[in-house]
Parts: C-alpha cells; structure tokens; sequence
DNA sequence: TCTGGGGTCCTACCTCTT
DNA sequence: TCTGAAGAGGTAGGACCC
C-alpha cells in the first residue's frame, strides 16, 4: 500500500488531501510511523525522529496513529486478496505475497491480475497500492517499490502503479539495485561490504560466496549469495502462527521507582496475555527488556514448566526477572514479551495448583467483558487503585 | 540531538546431561 | 568413580524487517 497509514487517515478526514501528513511522533519521544509524498518532499521519512521531522516540516500534521482502524482497514485489504488466490502471505498491515500461478488460467496474465487487482484495492478501499510481479518474492518485493510514487524536493510524481519482471530480466533488475536493497543488509551489513568496495547487488553477486561468508559469517554469507542470483526458492506461505507475543512501551519520562516499574510489568503483562488468549495461544517462556536512560538495552528471560496465557503469573515472572535488574540509572523502555508458544487451550492444569484453574477462567471473563465493553471496561484492580497510568502523557 | 513497537532469525556462550 | 567430548537447551544480545 502507498504510504498506508497516512492514506487511511486521509480516507477518513477527506480535508488532509494533498497536504503534508506524518503518522507517529505525536509524543515526546516518537518516531515517524508513515508520512505522506507531501512530507517526504522536505525529506521526512519513516523512522525518523519525531523532533527531526518536525524541523524540516513544521507546517505538517502530526496525527498519533490509530492502529485498531489500521488493522482494520488491513483485514478489509485480506479479504479482497484471498479472492485473488488463497496464497497469500501477509508481510504486515499493508504488505503481502500473492502467489496466483494457480490463478492465471481464471483470471489471465499476471500483469492483467496486478492492474485488477490495484483497481479493486482503489474501488473498495478508496486506497491505492503498488504492485511488483516477478518470479520471486525479492524480485517482486523491489518491483513494487518501483512502482510506488516518488517524492523529491521538485514535488510528488505518480509512479506506474504496475511493475512486471519477466523471468529472462530478473538478474539484471536485482544486480542494478544497490546492495542494501537486499533482505538481511542493513546499517551493519553494509558498511561491512561498502568496506569491501561492494555497492550493488551485481557486486555482491561477482564475489565468491566463500569471501561473502567471510565478510558478514556463514548464515548471511549464504543467503545474500543465493538471493543476489535469484537463487532462493522462498515459497508464499499462507498466515503462520506467531512464534512470539510481545508489548513493550517507551515512558514519557524515565523512571527509577521499583514499585512504579513493578505496575508497568503487570499493564504490560495484562496486553500480553490478552492477546495471548483471543489468539488461543499460551507461551512457556517469559522475556523482560529494559532500556536503560543512556539506550543500553538489555533482556532478561525465564522458562516456566508450563505454558501460561494469564496477566498475573506473567507479570510474577517479568517481575521476579526485574528484580534482578538495576534500575537506579533510570528506566525508558520496558516491555514483557512470552515466546515458546502452543495451543493455548491445551494448557495442563496440575492438581496442586487450584488456582490456576481459576485463572484460566478469570481470563477467559476477562476477554468476554472487552469484547462487549472495550478494553477499558476492566482491567487488574493495582492498576486502577494507582488511578492512573504512570506514564500519562 | 535523537533514537517506537512488534516481530524473526542468528550467534555466542553457558550449563546440564549422556 | 572420575573425566572429557558432544549435543541439547537455556540465555543474552545483535541485526534486521515493516
């Protein structure tokens, strides 16, 4: 989808047409989530510091972000493409992999299923995307890239919409992108391969794979060599089950008290383990990450017998964990995430623990009362008795 | 100066078990 | 009974992606 978040907005608030919009960075200490073209032509980008967007785009607005409409719209956005093939691969919101080989004898050529398929997406949703088709999900993924709108100093111009790589074109569209287009290079990577002169794909893909390995290890090595002579052969695999749950939030302020931390642990535990049980999901081991006021990150974990989908022994681990933790330096992240994950109603209830039979029902109530009442409605009685949340912004 | 949130995967190191 | 090797699993951190 081109830039997804802001167009939802857009959708909703028809008077943000054509303006400059930024998603994110609302807060304090944000980051740009989406900007529109309109932004990104004084050089705001995703990603970005709120405060430096602001600088170089002080007449934009600075919309918070409402992620349930941006599920939402999102869900909408399946729907219309599991009627294109049952193939498909969500990436995030507003991204996904379409394999529609078993589409084509239905509904035509590839090229003539992309241009539908962006004129639906537009007729139902009111949003526009981009569509990249090739042989392979890389190929595909930075053909639609190719295809979205550009935004430049000059202004915003339309991109294509569509943008097809038949299979004879692939290597020299992948070799004439630079390096860092790759999956797997980032800021690290690639000053590791800019050091060996390495600037596109076409160089990556002229070194032998064993210098490759011996630039950036065995694992990655590997992989970049095979992906830059479209090698791979990464299928489209329909929605996988989650490997991990996690929340974690950047307070406002940093804090230092113990018992301020230790109710965070519980309202994080509690986002966890609500949506740990409306997945039908349960997780044996317990992550805590601390971010420190210098931006020292570290992670502490435990594995538990058994798996666990309720707030209150999720927020026991995570607080056992952070009173292993000094917090004296000051706090600025805190986050509780669960992985090692199984089917959450297969959870084995031992005859010495009575009440975890209580809790898994508790649980089970608690998500009946959000589901008619919202999330609001009810909630662990220590985070209500503080009154409010200790990060109010 | 400033650096979100929710994920996945890889690597290194350590401990425990066989 | 002791010891070392090898493998499995736990733990922590880093890099990357959208």
């Amino acid at each position: 989808m081109d830039a997804f978040f802001v167009a939802v907005e857009v959708g909703d608030d028809p008077t943000l047409a054509n303006r400059p919009v930024v998603v994110g960075g609302a807060g304090p200490r944000g980051v740009v989530a989406a900007a529109s073209y309109e932004a990104r032509a004084f050089g705001v980008s995703s990603a970005m510091p709120s405060a430096s967007a602001r600088r170089l785009c002080p007449h934009a607005v600075f919309l918070p972000g409402r992620h349930a409409r941006y599920r939402e719209v999102s869900a909408e956005l399946h729907a219309i493409l599991v009627e294109v093939t049952p193939l498909v691969e969500g990436v995030s919101l507003d991204e996904a992999f379409l394999d529609v080989t078993g589409a084509l004898r239905r509904l035509g050529d590839r090229r003539s299923i992309a241009v539908a398929l962006r004129e639906r997406v537009q007729g139902q949703l009111g949003l526009w995307c981009s569509v990249g088709v090739a042989p392979r999900k890389l190929t595909a993924k930075l053909a639609s890239e190719a295809a979205k709108p550009r935004a430049s100093r000059q202004g915003v111009r339309r991109g294509s919409g569509v943008v097809v790589v038949e299979p004879g074109e692939e290597l020299g569209f992948l070799h004439a992108h630079p390096v860092e287009a790759l999956w797997g290079v980032g800021p690290v990577t690639l000053a590791r391969l800019q050091r060996r002169g390495v600037r596109t794909i076409g160089d990556v893909a002229a070194l032998p794979e064993a210098a490759l390995v011996g630039v950036v290890g065995a694992a990655l090595g590997r992989s970049l060599h095979a992906r830059s002579w479209a090698l791979t052969d990464d299928p489209v695999v329909p929605d996988a089950q989650p490997r991990s749950v996690s929340h974690e939030e950047t307070f406002a302020v940093d804090h230092r008290d113990r018992s301020v931390l230790d109710r965070e642990v519980l309202r994080l535990a509690d986002g966890v383990a609500g949506r740990l049980r409306r997945a039908g999901l349960a997780g044996r081991r317990v992550q805590l990450k601390v971010r420190f006021a210098d931006f020292r990150t570290i992670t502490r974990s435990a594995t538990c017998p058994e798996p666990m989908d309720d707030a209150a022994t999720l927020a026991q681990v995570g607080r056992e964990l952070l009173a292993s933790v000094d917090v004296t330096p000051g706090v600025r992240l805190l986050g509780v995430g669960v992985s090692q994950l199984s089917d959450g109603s297969c959870i084995q209830l031992r005859l010495d623990d009575g009440g975890r039979a209580a809790r898994t029902r508790a649980g089970a109530a608690i998500e009946e009362v959000r589901r008619r009442f919202g999330d609001a409605a009810i909630g662990p009685a220590s985070l209500v008795a503080g009154g409010q949340r200790s990060d109010q912004r």
